[in-house]
DNA sequence: GTTGAAACTTAGTTTCC
DNA sequence: GGAAACTAAGTTTCAAC
């Protein structure tokens, strides 16, 4: 996928990556480039896969939500519930965020929930009834003050 | 902000939030409402805020990145000075996640850097050097599974 | 092979009912 | 809210580099 060609591709992605309503008519006003230019850069970089989507972000007081970091210590034995524990979280809407980690611990999850009611019938059905997860530890978001899927883009070193 | 009148609403938001090219024909193919008036709803839903924005989300393959869980203990002395680590961190391209949270440390942070070079770069002069810092605890990421901005929205509940 | 301008097509907006 | 007219943005074509 080495569908970066220049710089120009990179300030692209980085200003579709904060504003992704930007037309390209905009976006040749801040670029030494031509809006029929950049509008074929711009299907060239969505059909390459280097833009893998568009997301509506929506405004978090349409919640109210409630919101954990979980992080999950794991028994390593049974290789296929580990696998079905996976898939039960990545596929749950309540699962924000959801990685593999270096440390004491082998997940962190953010989760999102609409009250700690929820939570907790989040964390009994999903961690506490699996025998893969051997504990896990809970710290409640008391605020979130960034939440950005923007990829830091060395402009410079395209 | 109450600009959700409805579940159709919901039902547009959630759809959005997946995928935000979606035209407002293909949603009404799924929805039992016209185009038009579904294009007059998202409309309403930007104006509202209820759709703080729209971004593009960009492959990891685009990198090499390399991130990392930090979560920060401080002291809480010097109000000002926290203020000014706050800002430094909300404001740097390579925090994608802070959070305020409960428990042991204060602070939760994503940090997306090019390498291990840069990770300690970031570390050295955004934490190290930081008064307010007391001390901070790092796991790297070694795979992502999810991470989606994405809100759980109970569509019945509306 | 990529650019820029113009023709063309598609999607969003506005008007009217 | 729905349909049609209107406007704006994306796509394609084509000549030039």
């Amino acid at each position: 996928m080495g569908a970066l060609r220049d710089t120009l591709d990179l300030r692209i992605l980085d200003m579709l990556q904060h504003d992704a309503l930007l037309t390209a008519d905009a976006l040749a006003q801040r670029l030494p480039l031509s809006a029929s230019a950049i509008a074929r850069r711009i299907r060239r970089l969505r059909d390459s896969g280097a833009i893998t989507g568009d997301v509506a972000v929506l405004s978090e007081e349409i919640g109210p939500f409630l919101s954990a970091v979980v992080q999950v210590q794991m028994d390593r034995h049974a290789l296929a519930a580990v696998e079905a524990l996976r898939r039960r979280l990545g596929a749950s809407p309540h699962v924000q965020l959801f990685l593999d980690v270096s440390g004491a611990f082998d997940l962190l999850l953010l989760v999102t929930v609409r009250d700690m009611a929820a939570f907790n019938e989040f964390a009994d059905t999903m961690l506490g009834s699996d025998p893969v997860v051997r504990r896990y530890e809970t710290s409640f978001v008391k605020r979130r003050r960034k939440f950005s899927l923007a990829l830091p883009l060395d402009i410079d070193a395209g």
